[in-house]
DNA sequence: TTCCCCATTTACGTATACGTAAAGAAATAC
DNA sequence: GTATTTCTTTACGTATACGTAAATGGGGAA
């Protein structure tokens, strides 16, 4: 496992690290919407100084993850529904492309099974009703068509997207309805692209991305999570 | 004019005007691709230390316009032929999802007169034989359908990518047939928008930058442009 | 009390200092 | 002449220093 998922290995700068501790926290909602954290605070934190953690700071804020004001401190952002909206956008156009290109392409046996490995997952989690696992499993197929769509600007971008909308889809897990249908839409891409239909690849993939958007725009406006 | 595309104002700082004027040299073609340039000679070039020259080989590394190896310098990237399919790639995805939402929207006689303008502009310069007034036009319409397209996410991530090309844009411009099609293009999709017509106003524009995206790959294959 | 102005504090933007590891040069061995 | 090894140089990563402008708090005026 974790085959096609580990980046080049290189040295690990410190601003590297910082980079990566403080999205981390992010994700894992450790530093929730609306903190706030001074560079000094994060630099004494991580046992470093501030310019490490500045250039990771830079990089956050591009990301869209945090807000860095002149003498206020970075603060994490919420994630409110336009953002969704606008996150899912992205994410649908995008990933719709990929599918459909590993379709045109054809997937080799190899890369065929580990789709379906990947799909088999998520029935799996599904049918034991495990939700964290079953959202593990969602989170690599997507990262497996990803790998596979020979497009690395492309892979980045999506990339970028779904680690920003993780913090909501991890938060509204349990405030869905159970995900069958993402199990049949994956199930139904992977027959697409079996048999290179494109087009049916980029329909189904557009839909289901669509589809999911919706729901955790409209989890995200009843529920009123993300304000601050 | 330039009603729609200017920023926020806020403080410029050195770092900001460091990012500015090193990708202004790189989209120019003043610092080609393959340069190669030291943190200290841009420091000495933009009269300031290297720490916010620093942070804008950060922003500029991470959009993918150079490459900082450590004690080797920054050095410009080269767009090849495969750079360049995948930045059209996500150009095509990104920009029909945002003239389809425009046509989803509606526009308001304000914005279809803004729309309607800069494809006359277009056919004046056109008609002038004017290629670099065309390039300019053509580069300010598909920036006011970005400002109107209601996401600006999706907004920022294809003004990073239609950066990523302009280099490429610029010298082949005069290697291209005259871009005739494409004022149509873009006149067929001003009317697709005037009638709601989202459905169409993609078809048109993701035909319109997969046609361009294809002959810009094929003049970068056949003119080998884009090498070292 | 409420408002405003001024002094103090402080967080950040930028400059500078420093250590290290890699690149290049020189010298020696073969 | 070529290869190997050592030495020097240097560019960068990180730490630290410093000045400034914004935020905060207190005191005085109304």
């Amino acid at each position: 496992m974790a085959s096609v998922i580990d980046e080049a290995p290189g040295r690990v700068t410190f601003a590297e690290r910082a980079y990566r501790e403080i999205k981390a926290r992010i994700l894992e909602n450790e530093f929730p919407a609306g903190s706030i954290m001074l560079e000094q605070e994060l630099a004494a934190l991580l046992e470093m100084s501030r310019t490490p953690v500045r250039e990771a700071l830079i990089r956050l804020a591009r990301e869209g993850m945090i807000d860095v004001r002149p003498r206020h401190g970075m603060r994490v952002l919420p994630v409110s529904a336009n953002d969704m909206r606008e996150i899912y956008q992205i994410l649908t156009a995008l990933e719709a492309e990929a599918a459909a290109q590993i379709a045109r392409d054809g997937a080799t046996p190899a890369r065929l099974a580990e789709l379906k490995a990947a799909v088999a997952e998520m029935d799996a989690a599904l049918a034991a009703d495990d939700l964290d696992a079953w959202a593990l499993a969602d989170d690599h197929f997507h990262r497996v068509i990803l790998a596979f769509c020979g497009n690395e600007r492309l892979k980045a971008i999506i990339e970028q997207f779904m680690d920003q909308s993780h913090r909501v889809r991890k938060l509204t897990l349990r405030l869905r309805p159970r995900p069958v249908s993402s199990n049949d839409d994956h199930r139904a891409l992977v027959a697409a692209i079996e048999r290179r239909d494109a087009e049916t690849a980029w329909r189904i993939h557009h839909a289901h991305r669509l589809r999911n958007g919706r729901m955790l725009v409209e989890l995200l406006e009843r529920h009123g999570l993300g304000q601050l």
